[in-house]
DNA sequence: CCGATGACTCTGC
DNA sequence: CGCAGAGCCATCG
């Protein structure tokens, strides 16, 4: 074809916000009390390999949503924010109030991830 | 277009 | 456990 039409502009911003509310859903679908990796809500939202945008769109995710963006962690069961910073020590917080063992920034992912059977049980 | 930057992950040593 | 390397990829300057 030829030049980037308008279309094609409206085309990315749906695209753009069709994939933040299939991770959006995927995230609030982590029961209380439990986590899930970056990549593992990736997959569930249907983007494999993607783990990186996972942290891109819980970072703009309006507020409002509620969501519970801390039951998120890195594969190893760290927590994926920058130590030291509000936001950690908030999911830090966050994840203690609901029972979730936080030891030096890190939850033991076999205790509470959703692997295994539990995920299926949830998400089919 | 390029390079740098992350709320990332996996493999290999 | 740590580190390097390679993928990953949207955003930014």
């Amino acid at each position: 074809m030829h030049e980037t039409t308008m279309n094609d502009v409206l085309d990315d911003d749906e695209a753009r916000a069709l994939r933040a509310q299939r991770i959006i859903d995927a995230v609030a679908a982590i029961p209380r009390g439990r986590v899930a990796s970056y990549s593992a809500i990736a997959a569930r939202a249907g983007y494999p390999g993607r783990a990186r945008l996972i942290g891109r769109v819980l970072g703009e995710a309006p507020n409002r949503l509620d969501l519970p963006w801390h039951r998120v962690l890195r594969a190893d069961g760290k927590i994926g924010i920058p130590a030291g910073t509000r936001g950690y020590r908030e999911q830090c917080r966050r994840l203690k109030d609901e029972g979730v063992v936080v030891k030096d920034g890190r939850v033991p992912m076999s205790a509470f991830g959703l692997d295994h059977d539990l995920d299926r049980a949830i998400w089919g």
